[in-house]
DNA sequence: TTAGGGTTAG
């Protein structure tokens, strides 16, 4: 924020709001540098640097061990750095297939597959052969993490073309891939290359085809898989009887699942927690409560125990039906069949219960929370306060904002601007920018674009424009994002123009999801509201680049 | 390869 930008931001804010943003933007400075450091790790820039500091005695070796304890922690900028180093080295350390292919797994572990698959051409420009393993893992990185698996199966005929042939781990990786993308008829015919190949065949390239038939509600197709494993010699396992009881599940078709459960025995699987969760999920989803908590008797019977986990995952899946639950408290019918419940399950019910307005209940449940030995976490007074918002209780909001114990963090922030700006009420949010002006709060980008729609909805235009621009240093993606919705849809759209023009000057991009917003704001405004086309076109030329 | 858990902004 430069210096003497902040009047503006003053008169387009109220005093309070100016002063909490000024300090948060403070608080912020403080952190950017740290958080957008782009090596930031200690550890690992730590091993990197002893890498490199002396980089005449390392062998290959040494550096492809480097590289493999990278891909372990999936930091890419590390390995990409010894990579680096290891060309620049001796030849005897240039960078083998090995070497790629664990810069390569560090890069896709790190979240960064597009640069995975990147690398694969870099080892390829510079006369690596690749291996198959390396053949392998650009596999993987199309199919698992970027989601292509047509790209994925190029892969696999590549590498088959150059003798390296795919293993069945390869084949399971892509028959994955493309059930997931929806394309079974392409996982088939992988599953029968399969079997011409004389791969074995597990469960687990089965499972994604059984579960593609489920989704596609086509038991009969199911049916036929689960036939065809038995016939080829592969038992299905709990995994696929858990598949399969879901599919049927979806159907309603809950005597079937029962026959599957009894015949489990004959069949030589035996169910498990998931069996009963699928089975108990379905249920509440048709309604059949009382037959749900007759299941999860029958598997407390057997001995099996959901997990803490586990049973939040089954409540959360259940959730549309508490209402249903309500006749009997939920958590003490859990606790009566020996669930061991944790702040995350009274979070969960509380959560729901706050979504269909029941405050009453939410405090309850808190109160309840209180005299048990769990410690209610931040994310529980959140959902307490966004709940009593919503139920118009403000003053009880500012009274559990306020007690003891309570650390407020930047999501109290945010929901308590929104509710209290929708109600008319940003007056009263003295208290809360009292802590961020004494930097117990910094704001984050949704603080930034609460405020943006809180001052545009509640009539302050030009106030949401200054704050826009006074911002960091002016003019961050998402808030102008929002505000140029809010400016097409109120019809503005000339304002929106000269808004890119000024982010323009100052040498800013204009980010796509700037442009993604104006798209969604002209659609909700509907072919009626939208009758000047010269103004969506002005728009679109802008978007490319022709305006 | 299976239920894949909880808070905020149009």
């Amino acid at each position: 924020m430069p210096a003497g930008a902040w009047p503006a931001a003053a008169a387009a804010t109220s005093a309070p709001l100016y002063a909490a943003v000024r300090a948060a933007m403070r608080t912020l400075r403080g952190l950017l540098p740290r958080a957008h450091r782009p090596h930031s790790t200690t550890t690992t820039t730590t091993a990197s640097d002893a890498a490199a500091s002396s980089p005449s005695s390392r062998t290959l070796h040494d550096y492809n061990c480097l590289l493999a304890a990278f891909a372990r922690d999936g930091d890419g900028d590390a390995a990409l750095r010894v990579l680096r180093r290891m060309r620049l080295s001796s030849p005897a350390c240039a960078p083998t297939a090995v070497s790629y292919t664990s810069a390569m797994s560090a890069l896709a572990k790190g979240g960064r597959p597009a640069d995975a698959a990147s690398l694969f051409d870099d080892m390829l420009a510079n006369g690596v052969a690749p291996d198959r393993a390396a053949f392998s893992l650009l596999l993987h990185v199309y199919s698992s993490h970027l989601h292509l698996p047509a790209a994925a199966h190029s892969v696999l005929l590549w590498m088959s073309r150059l003798g390296l042939p795919p293993t069945p781990i390869d084949y399971t990786d892509l028959i994955f891939s493309f059930c997931r993308a929806g394309r079974l008829a392409d996982a088939l015919q992988l599953l029968d290359e399969m079997r011409t190949l004389n791969y074995p065949l597990t469960p687990h390239t089965y499972a994604p085809i059984l579960k593609a038939f489920c989704d596609n509600a086509d038991i009969q197709g199911a049916d036929a898989i689960i036939n065809s494993m038995r016939c080829s010699g592969c038992l299905p396992d709990v995994v696929i009887y858990n598949i399969y009881i879901q599919g049927l599940c979806k159907m309603g078709d809950f005597d079937a699942v029962e026959l599957v459960i009894d015949q489990s025995g004959r069949n030589g699987w035996v169910p498990d927690a998931v069996t009963y969760s699928t089975y108990v999920a379905g249920l509440c989803r048709f309604g059949c409560i009382e037959e749900a908590f007759r299941q999860l008797e029958i598997m407390v019977a057997k001995g099996l125990q959901l997990t803490v986990v586990g049973l939040n995952i089954l409540l959360d899946h259940v959730a549309q039906d508490l209402d249903m639950w309500a006749g009997k408290e939920v958590l003490e019918r859990c606790q009566e069949l020996g669930f061991v419940v944790d702040v995350v399950t009274y979070n969960t019910v509380m959560d729901h219960f706050s979504k269909k307005g029941k405050w009453l209940r939410v405090l309850k449940l808190f109160t309840d929370l209180l005299k048990k030995p769990i410690t209610p976490n931040v994310q529980t007074y959140n959902i307490l306060i966004s709940c009593l918002c919503r139920a118009g209780k403000f003053q009880f909001a500012k009274f559990v904002f306020s007690s003891k114990g309570f650390v407020a963090d930047t999501v109290t922030c945010n929901i308590l601007i929104h509710e209290f700006y929708e109600a008319g009420k940003e007056d009263e949010l003295v208290f809360l920018f009292a802590d961020m002006n004494a930097g117990k709060i910094a704001p984050d980008t949704i603080t930034y674009n609460t405020l943006v729609d809180c001052l545009f909805r509640s009539g302050r235009r030009s106030e949401a424009a200054n704050f826009v621009r006074h911002i960091d240093d002016g003019y961050p993606t998402e808030p102008v994002a929002h505000l140029t919705y809010w400016l097409v849809r109120s019809g503005n759209t000339r304002e929106a123009l000269k808004l890119f023009d000024d982010i323009q000057i100052k040498g800013l991009v204009l980010d796509n999801r700037i442009f993604a917003n104006v798209i969604k704001a002209f659609c909700r405004k509907g072919p009626t509201e939208c009758s000047d086309m010269s103004q969506l076109c002005s728009v679109l030329d802008r978007m490319l680049a022709i305006g």
